[in-house]
DNA sequence: TGTACATCAGTGAACGCGCGTTCACTGATGTAC
DNA sequence: TGTACATCAGTGAACGCGCGTTCACTGATGTAC
């Protein structure tokens, strides 16, 4: 993503790395405002060049979308991994396995906390769960956001804490859980809240989980 | 809400009671779309009125839009005490009490799957905490949907089910889990599920509520 | 090493569309006398 | 009981805007000979 806001000049007719720069602007776009941001137009203004370039590299203006939303998943991704990879191993291998299930959906909310347009893009835009493991998703470490949630239940169940009976489907009841509270939380009735209240309705939703799960 | 899908005709000037036309035609463009799909032209067409008639009953567009996603909540909170309603009182009142809220759930989500435009519309444009007991978003009971979750919680902890020192602020929990598992399935990355499957995995998420809250 | 040429990335102009909103207006209603 | 008139709900035309997409094109590149 360029820090620039300034319409870049070309010295060359060909672009160079077009697609990457459509899509690194359209990542800006769907920061600001969301996926609904993403207006084919507005991204080849961005990048410097006429709108119909667009075409060279994305079919229709929702092949763009889509390449916008599988780009913020990994950035979802990053986010949930640097939470998970920020909890120190102890001897209690049941607790740290509870403990990374808990950064994870920590990561998940901060993530939509901080980048709420991205995160609207990466989980608003309709997809299916059978593609939530494609690398196109996948973060810097090339892991999904799906995937990392699902690898913490792993541990979970290895290490006793999750029965195996309920390890099946586990991903979306803590998906679930975590989720709503981020759309809510962006775009819905607890806009309000301020940073302390969604901190405390974050660690209590995490010990519901971690309880109920 | 009017079934007809042609242009009615009037045979008065004066429509009568523009603004319920006009609110009701929001609601039903906000079934079909969601919330984008609230247009105001689009509306004062179908009631067969030009578009600025519109403005003698709503500021502007985004006025009518709040209308339109104030009327979704009722139709939520109708959802939502028709489930809790339907639950048989027996002697057991702590079991009661638990069926109750898990009825408020099933409701909600019921609500999600058979409206999901209208529950995007109710949910999904921002508002604030401080207003979800305004009499405009409540259903044919006079309760709106926080107000009912409000009652259920009450009433686990009189029963002992949900002890005093959880019980403030556990809306946000209860309402966080159905509200995500809505989302994903309306229009996230779970689109594919089968009805099975999101029928097992509400289940499985009231259980995680009902260990976990 | 030099040149002809195919490739294809990006251009420029235009299209039809539908939107929200504003303007000056018209004409039915119901109230005051 | 009849009539003048103020009120204000709804009209009709127009505005400027920005969108996605298509068309026929131009011109830099790199490869084959």
């Amino acid at each position: 993503m360029t820090s620039s806001n300034t319409v870049p000049v070309r010295d060359t007719y060909r672009h160079g790395d077009l697609r990457q720069a459509l899509l690194a602007a359209g990542l800006e776009l769907a920061k600001s405002g969301g996926p609904a941001a993403v207006v084919l137009r507005e991204t080849t203004r961005k990048v410097g060049v006429s709108p119909n370039a667009a075409y060279r590299h994305f079919s229709d203006r929702n092949a763009l979308l889509t390449a916008v939303s599988d780009a913020a998943l990994g950035l979802a991704a990053d986010s949930m991994l640097r939470e998970v990879d920020a909890v120190r191993t102890t001897d209690d291998v049941t607790a740290d396995a509870r403990r990374r299930l808990r950064a994870v959906g920590i990561g998940y909310l901060r993530f939509a906390r901080e980048e709420p347009g991205l995160f609207r893009t990466a989980f608003s835009v309709p997809d299916d769960l059978a593609r939530s493991a494609d690398a196109s998703k996948a973060g810097a470490a090339g892991l999904t956001p799906f995937q990392i949630l699902s690898v913490s239940l792993d541990e979970l169940e290895r290490t006793g804490v999750l029965p195996a009976d309920r390890r099946p489907g586990a991903e979306l009841l803590a998906w679930s859980a975590v989720h709503g509270l981020g759309m809510l939380v962006i775009d819905g009735p607890l806009r309000g809240l301020t940073d302390a209240m969604i901190d405390a309705a974050t660690e209590r939703l995490l010990d519901m989980v971690d309880r109920g799960i």
